[in-house]
DNA sequence: CCAGTCAACAAGGCCT
DNA sequence: AGGCCTTGTTGACTGG
């Protein structure tokens, strides 16, 4: 929208794509495909003329990812062997919480009873380790369960509380690490989608670009054009012919014509692409 | 629920 | 080989 209104050109530069753009759907993101998406819709990139931005190109920040490190350690840790004994393993989240220095308590409170049965059938680090300091270890989720989670995100992005309720007891982990995971999966298949329509759009601004400076020079040229034949500046633009080859005004060349412009075909082979509004910028 | 963020952890590269 | 650093991934949390 905004790109059309600030472009008062009156040329409408249009880009269109051969093969299906669409945005990819959330079929595309099974299992971390990395950069695959992207490098697929770079392939479906055709580049060609009309364009619309329509609604379902929509513009996107590009919060490129951003990566803390080397922060200072926050938690003590506990060495557990992954997947050594249980299938699940994870920190108390009570003494995790309750360790915080920063105070990150809210969420303790908020565990509710369902989650609270859960995790007494669940095997987990002890609340406090050996030196009787809070520990935390952060979970890592074996295959089987991040298969089993993969698997249930490709059926429904989304759980109802039944459904959590039933796949954390499948997985051995607590609803709300399910919750978690599912909105940890939702937030960056959609970072990975706006990575790809970044991508998408740097290129179709670019081909954008390119078309645009094509048809600034032919522009340049048909002014020229125009102003070396003064004697028809005065008549109106749309009603001019003019042959590409011969450069001729249509009907002028005859002067026993009175229509100056019967001599040539009605229809201006002009130049086709401005009959076939494309264009924009 | 989402966006933003923190922090644990793994993996790879570099240097000694 | 192993220690250190950087980078990427991912589980978890907070605030809106």
């Amino acid at each position: 929208m905004g790109i059309d209104d600030a472009c008062n050109t009156g040329l409408v530069l249009g880009l269109g794509f051969s093969s299906t753009l669409g945005t990819p759907s959330k079929a595309n993101n099974n299992q971390t495909p990395k950069k695959s998406s992207m490098s697929m819709a770079a392939a479906s990139f055709e580049p060609s003329l009309t364009l619309a931005l329509s609604g379902e190109i929509y513009l996107v920040n590009d919060n490129s990812k951003k990566i803390d490190v080397n922060k200072g350690v926050g938690y003590l840790h506990n060495h557990e062997e992954p997947g050594s004994g249980d299938l699940y393993r994870q920190a108390s989240p009570h003494s995790a919480v309750s360790s915080f220095s920063s105070g990150r308590v809210k969420r303790e409170r908020d565990l509710s009873c369902e989650e609270v049965e859960v995790e007494k059938n669940s095997s987990r680090v002890s609340e406090e380790d050996e030196d009787g300091v809070n520990a935390r270890k952060k979970l890592r989720l074996t295959k089987d369960q991040s298969a089993l989670l993969e698997e249930s995100f490709k059926q429904h992005s989304t759980l109802n509380p039944k459904q959590k309720q039933a796949l954390a007891k499948q997985l051995n982990l607590r609803p709300r690490q399910v919750e978690v995971w599912f909105q940890n999966r939702r937030a960056r298949t959609k970072l990975k989608q706006t990575e790809v329509d970044c991508e998408f759009l740097k290129k179709c601004c670019e081909t954008l670009t390119d078309e645009n400076r094509r048809l600034q020079k032919e522009l340049q040229e048909l002014k020229a054009l125009k102003l070396a034949q003064p004697f028809y500046m005065h008549m109106p633009a749309a009603t001019l012919t003019m042959c590409p080859s011969c450069e001729r005004i249509g009907g002028v060349s005859d002067g026993s014509s009175k229509n100056p412009f019967s001599v040539l075909p009605s229809k201006p082979h002009f130049y086709n692409r401005f009959t076939n509004p494309s264009a924009a910028c």
